[in-house]
RNA sequence: GCCGCCUUAGCUCAGUCGGCAGAGCGAUUCACUCGUAAUGAAUAGGUCAUCGGUUCGAUUCCGAUAGGCGGCUCCA
């Protein structure tokens, strides 16, 4: 190898000559702050990389998707100092950075407490404060087996190089090739304080770690395998400015607001009782006239799309989830048998048996194909105690499910014009930001390749004819069927998954269903799952979070409140209340003997969209008085005019 | 299911270093009749989650069970 003294690098976008020994630090004339690292060659590398003749180098910058990782990183890095300072005898698991934050997996004989935490973190900011140096040392396997003899996790790991996968976060710590190992040098004497095993790359020095926070400990198995041992899990955040770590704790703060669990109690919507058990949901009248309103609204919609409407029972014999697989692979999350007079019987998981069946309950023409299914159907599936969330995760929930039978050349057109009816639906809700999944292929599938890419295809079609931005999940599909998941963003930019389409290669065959084409042949239909709420339940969940309570007009429980000034404006209230009724809005009078501000408070709480009063100028003019939820008031409306707002904005499905 | 934390009135919570418990809101009743976010007063309401142990005595300490919460795992 020849010595030069001088490299030619490109640095972003431009030739550069720079002298040898230069590191992508000093190329960018990086302070350590803004840019914290280098995107060497396409590979994330820390700013104290010494550049080799050819690189292309371009900066990494704090605020980036890859900066803060790195971030992250290297505050989990200073979390796991702390942790080993204060508990000598905790063994370090793996420690990446992760959506929003970090965390560190640690083996110790006691759970942390929230005490031990506050200890943690405020060891952290002393190590922050310090400076210390992340020195990149690369050392063979047998060195590093020996420099980390006390650490078992990480001799596993070690053990697995080259099998890490991003699955578990164990590619965080090595990566395919050399292993490296992260020295925390003292700033001034350069002195050893800590080490870890890890692929890098870290900040410059632990003083370029602007905010960060511990936020929570938990349980967390080993290699994310039930079967493994369970260590201690420490979850932080941290950010590339106190502003921005303000703005996202303020976003927690505000999603625990919005917690529709909590919300369910305040506006009296729903309940889970224990004596009923868990996961199993008891509706209010407030949470059922807003169920029966989303419901009657989708079924409409059904109706005026070409589906016709079918109801099948909650019980069915076994046969039907034998023939469909579903007792094969999903029996963990299926309710245990009854046995009645010699038959078996279970809860149904699932609907699409049973639509399956009323396909083939006649023989069937291709005239009468797209055959367009749909059943608000009530399935009950056993879930784990420890995974339930309210009405998001349930074990009886009811899924707004379709199932659309088509001839294979009707397929395209079909999901094309599915998307756009998913989307305009979940519009009309008030959803404004879409983002769609295309899941394909796995390594364990069934069926034939040239079907799978058929439905692909399709499926890719009809993304784009709704013109709907979608990313391809490779290889993320069900192993009988690829399929598109909806996504939406919700009012403070959280991401929920709801809508799904899948082309079910599987079924029509195992049911062994066929139709009658116009060449007097008989053919396989194709499937196609349909779920757009997801689940009624789920749904009205993520709506009531979106919205944070404060439902629009149209979907509202109580829809306007009429508050008197005085007793003796009741009856003119009562009046405009029952022309509104006469409209169909849900109105009613607080003719309670509250304060007129009072009832305008608990008006205010219920977070009722209008509230009209009334007082002796308003009888006297035969009008009302609005105040929106806003606080903004209106005074003196005739009542004609007022029925009319609020009949308008029901209709319109519009926000106040 | 696993790890941790929690469970006191309908709701939100205080409290008892072991001596049979309190507030606010809500509910009920009475008075007040009021112009845009809480009128005043009175009353009712609790086997302190359940079961067992320690103790002269347990809501309080210990154990088990159930339910909830945060993670993990899972999510057809």
């Amino acid at each position: 190898m020849s010595t030069v003294s001088e490299l030619r690098i490109t640095l972003d976008g431009s030739e550069r000559l720079v002298a040898a020994g230069t590191t992508a630090g000093q190329a960018l004339e990086a302070d350590g702050k803004t840019v914290v690292a280098a995107r060497v060659g396409g590979e994330l590398r820390d700013l104290a990389h010494p550049l080799r003749d050819g690189d292309h180098v371009e900066p990494v910058e704090i605020g980036s998707e890859d900066g803060r990782a790195i971030l992250r990183h290297s505050t989990a890095h200073v979390m796991a100092q702390a942790v080993q300072e204060l508990f000598p005898e905790a063994k370090l698991g793996i420690g990446p950075p992760v959506e929003n934050g970090f965390y560190y997996d640690f083996d110790v004989a006691e759970p942390f407490t929230p005490e031990d935490l506050k200890r943690i973190e405020k060891r952290m900011r002393e190590i922050v404060k310090q400076g210390q140096q992340f020195s990149r040392r690369a050392v063979s396997d047998d060195e590093a087996r020996a420099e980390l003899a006390a650490e078992p996790y990480k001799l596993e790991l070690i053990g697995l190089k080259g099998g890490a996968s991003a699955d578990d976060g164990s590619s965080v710590e090595v990566g395919a090739g050399q292993l490296t190992i992260y020295d925390n040098l003292d700033a001034k004497t350069g002195e050893l304080c800590w080490k870890d095993l890890c692929r890098g790359p870290h900040l410059p020095t632990t003083r370029n770690i602007p905010a960060f926070k511990l936020m929570r400990s938990g349980g967390a198995y080993w290699r994310g395998s039930e079967k493994n041992p369970q260590l201690q899990r420490i979850y932080g955040t941290a950010w590339e400015s106190r502003e921005r770590q303000d703005a996202y704790l303020k976003m927690l703060e505000e999603a625990e607001k919005r917690d529709h669990r909590k919300l369910g109690v305040e506006l009296d919507l729903f309940s889970f009782p224990s004596e009923i058990g868990g996961g199993l949901a008891i509706w209010h009248p407030k949470g059922g006239i807003v169920r029966k309103v989303m419901e009657d609204y989708s079924r409409k919609r059904h109706e005026e799309d070409g589906y016709e409407f079918v109801v099948t029972p909650h019980l069915t014999k076994s046969t039907l989830f034998e023939i469909s697989g579903h007792l094969g692979w999903y029996a963990d999350g299926i309710y245990p048998p009854m046995e009645m007079e010699g038959a078996t019987y279970y809860p149904k998981p699932m609907n699409c048996p049973m639509h399956i069946t009323i396909f083939k309950a006649r023989g069937r023409s291709y005239r009468e194909l797209p055959l367009r299914m749909f059943e608000l159907g009530t399935v009950y599936r056993f879930e784990k105690s420890g995974v339930l969330h309210g009405l998001t995760r349930a074990r009886g929930f009811t899924q707004d499910d379709a199932h659309i039978f088509v001839a294979p050349d009707q397929l395209a057109d079909e999901l094309a014009s599915l998307l756009k009816f998913v989307v305009g639906l979940l519009r009309d809700f008030g959803l404004t930001e879409f983002e769609a999944e295309l899941s394909t292929r796995p390594d364990k599938y069934v069926g034939e390749i040239a079907d799978w890419e058929k439905a692909q295809d399709a499926l890719e079609h009809a993304l784009r004819e709704a013109g709907m931005p979608y990313v391809i999940a490779e290889g993320e599909g069900a192993y009988y069927a690829p399929k598109i998941d909806v996504h939406i963003r919700d009012a403070i930019g959280r991401r929920w998954q709801l809508s799904t389409l899948q082309v079910d290669l599987q079924m029509p065959q195992r049911f062994d269903m066929e139709f009658q084409a116009s060449d007097g042949t008989r053919q396989r239909p194709y499937m196609i799952h349909r779920a757009l709420f997801g689940s009624v339940e789920r749904f009205f969940a993520i709506l009531l979070e979106h919205y944070a309570g404060a439902l629009p007009p149209w979907l509202a429980p109580v829809q306007v409140v009429g508050i008197p000034i005085g007793d003796a404006h009741v009856p003119h209230l009562e009046k405009v209340v029952a022309a509104l009724r006469a409209r169909g809005i849900r109105a009613e009078v607080d003719a309670s003997d509250d304060r007129m501000q009072k009832k305008i408070r608990n008006a205010q709480k219920a977070k009722i969209p209008y509230m009209l009063l009334a007082g002796d100028d308003d009888v006297s003019k035969d009008a009302v008085s609005f105040r929106y939820r806003s606080g903004e008031q209106k005074n003196g409306v005739p009542i004609d005019e007022a029925v009319e707002e609020i009949v308008r904005a029901v209709e319109e499905r519009v926000q106040v």
